[in-house]
DNA sequence: AATACATATCGTATATTTACGATAAACGAT
DNA sequence: ATCGTTTATCGTAAATATACGATATGTATT
């Protein structure tokens, strides 16, 4: 594309689009549900549980931080994430309410 | 990326992930909540909208309706889009499920 | 049928994402 | 201090997304 123009909407649309985006991959939405059952996971734990290679899950759980969705906590040589539930209300609530449409056409 | 790896996830994480792709650009959660206060929307109304080109507007009207999120009605020689209820309320009770976690590390 | 208007599609340039091997960085244990 | 283990980062190739002008398509009007 020639610019992006993404600056040229609300910082609430900006925000609810990139956590769409953070969701918008079917390892992130695994990785989610995982940490959501086990709480928390060490990265080679969700490597093993994934089809992917080791670089490739952690550049996903980079994304997932960036928008901070998650969060991870140095545990000994070992990496140990987990859902960062605030963050992950706040994008509860906004989808909530963009997805409060009852009536149709 | 050489091969993508998607297919090699359950069908329901990767519709859910093909909906918040839908949902990852702001100019597309613009015009769900555009559709949501108007009910319904012509093109050309929501062109005058958006700081984006008329193609450009057709092409995100697009990716909303591949994944059944709006619909669009042949009104004339216009098109008016509106909200498909249903496939929202679908979204909104995946994600929810997605976004129950409660508790944190 | 010719015209005007509304929208979709095509072609194309650039940006971003996805994927992985290789390597670096950080830590604990020996 | 060196070694093995764990995870992040780098470099890179291929796929996909974004943006727009130009053009095609379809409809109503004259």
């Amino acid at each position: 594309m020639a610019v992006s123009k993404k600056e040229e909407f609300t910082q609430e649309d900006i925000w609810l689009a990139d956590v769409a985006k953070a969701l918008s991959h079917p390892a992130r939405i695994r990785i989610l549900k995982i940490l959501n059952d086990l709480d928390s996971c060490m990265v080679g734990s969700l490597v093993d549980k994934l089809p992917l290679a080791q670089a490739t899950v952690s550049q996903h759980l980079k994304e997932l931080k960036r928008v901070g969705l998650i969060e991870g906590e140095i545990a000994g040589p070992k990496i140990c994430y987990c859902i960062n539930a605030k963050n992950l209300a706040k994008a509860k609530t906004a989808l909530d309410k963009l997805f409060s449409k009852i009536g149709c056409c």
